[in-house]
DNA sequence: GCCAGCCAAGTGGTCCGACCACTACAGGTC
DNA sequence: GACCTGTAGTGGTCGGACCACTTGGCTGGC
């Protein structure tokens, strides 16, 4: 058994893997910095192009950091950077696809929001009233758009698990949104969906667990009813 | 306003963008060919290095396939391909991630089994059958290992919804597994697991979406909270 | 002695040109 | 007609050059 790899794949390929198994080893920690492209190059015994590729790869799934004339650095590994991509996924879908992410945000979102009312905090539950109030105030799509986003992204941070709300995130991409709230709200939902984020609140301020769970899921199950039925007669 | 746009980021970037924003807006469909890297530079006006190195990351997002000798193409985008990246970041968290990536699971597993007790088929409850029944004839710990693998996909895939079953293919990758199963069969969970996957097995077989739904949520909470006792002492 | 500013070494970012490995297809051969 | 073969075109790899930026030490003035 030689030491070196016996040709699997690119060789860019093989960098990325290797990269990848020395965090998952240990022998790189989360905000370390890594030797420089060409030493890795020459470690590996590929060419700075090649190598280059496999870093670029791993920036864009956020294992990895690179900055302009200092170096390359592991990320802090948290949920928020490996999620980050998630949002790729809502942005690039269509179709059917659009109404099965709505379903996985819809069972999420709903667990979230009663974890959220067992467990959230004074501080926390006002910033919830703030973008809830904000988001009636106004006319303005983008804000209220924003303003959406936001409650629900405090909420989602209430729950106590940055995996979920990292995935709830992406599910909420803001492109993601855009695109279907758009043709929602068309429709004259606005009224409806004050309705159903004051439903939401109600539960968390009475700290109701299975309040919020339905209140969370009717609100998400209807964007995903709307569309659904929307893509029926195509 | 000119028609170059005015250098944000690095250029790879710029690209990586160009061409997700062509897919995104349909001039890109899914399977068709790209123009060569060659081209491709050309008219994004940088180099063919710069150039490929957004293809490269666009390739490890599940986005492009690239086929050497042949051209770059625009996968399928379903479901698997986008989210085949979720992996990664299983085998990358460690630690209290590991309890919330459990957690996600459980929720989105149990939903999943409850809706493939309403939805599975003769065909793939005979294949679900199959693998519990070949998990429960050996004492290979990687076999054992791959049967289990197999029983909760087919059950996912029954759930008619091919986004989640990707989401928990990821969360169920093949090296995550092994790091926590370890742990867990070494203290002689064997036939705990088998205990708990017959009564799976038996509320699917009785189209049981409650009995699915609490079956699949002890199954996986079992291991969740045997995983958050033993990081509880560090 | 201290601090602001400068400067040089080192790093990632970009580009170029060459060659290799592989695929696909046209054309010839049997 | 089926099969083989050559060839053009594609992605894969390499090496080197230069640019843009960060960093930290050094210099100079205060």
């Amino acid at each position: 058994m030689d030491e070196e790899a016996p040709q699997k794949g690119t060789v860019t390929q093989r960098a990325i893997e290797e990269i990848k198994a020395m965090i998952a080893g240990g022998r790189l920690e989360p905000g370390q910095r890594l030797p420089t492209e060409r030493d890795l190059a020459v470690q590996l015994g590929i060419s700075r192009s090649s190598m280059r590729e496999a870093i670029r790869a791993l920036t864009v799934l956020g294992v990895l950091e690179a900055r302009h004339g200092s170096g390359i650095y592991v990320t802090a590994l948290e949920a928020g950077d490996l999620l980050e991509t998630f949002g790729v996924v809502a942005d690039l879908s269509r179709g059917p696809r659009l109404v099965e992410l709505l379903e996985v945000r819809r069972i999420l979102e709903s667990t979230a929001t009663a974890l959220a009312a067992a467990r959230i905090t004074a501080d926390r539950l006002a910033e919830v009233e703030k973008h809830l109030t904000a988001m009636n105030a106004t006319d303005d799509p983008e804000e209220i758009l924003a303003h959406d986003l936001a409650f629900h992204r405090e909420i989602a941070g209430a729950a106590g698990n940055e995996t979920m709300a990292a995935i709830l995130e992406g599910l909420s991409s803001r492109t993601f949104r855009a695109r279907v709230w758009r043709g929602y709200q068309e429709e004259g939902a606005f009224a409806r969906t004050r309705r159903e984020h004051a439903a939401i609140h109600r539960a968390l301020v009475a700290r109701d667990p299975e309040a919020a769970r339905a209140a969370a899921a009717a609100h998400v199950g209807e964007v995903e009813e709307w569309l659904r039925a929307r893509l029926r007669p195509d």
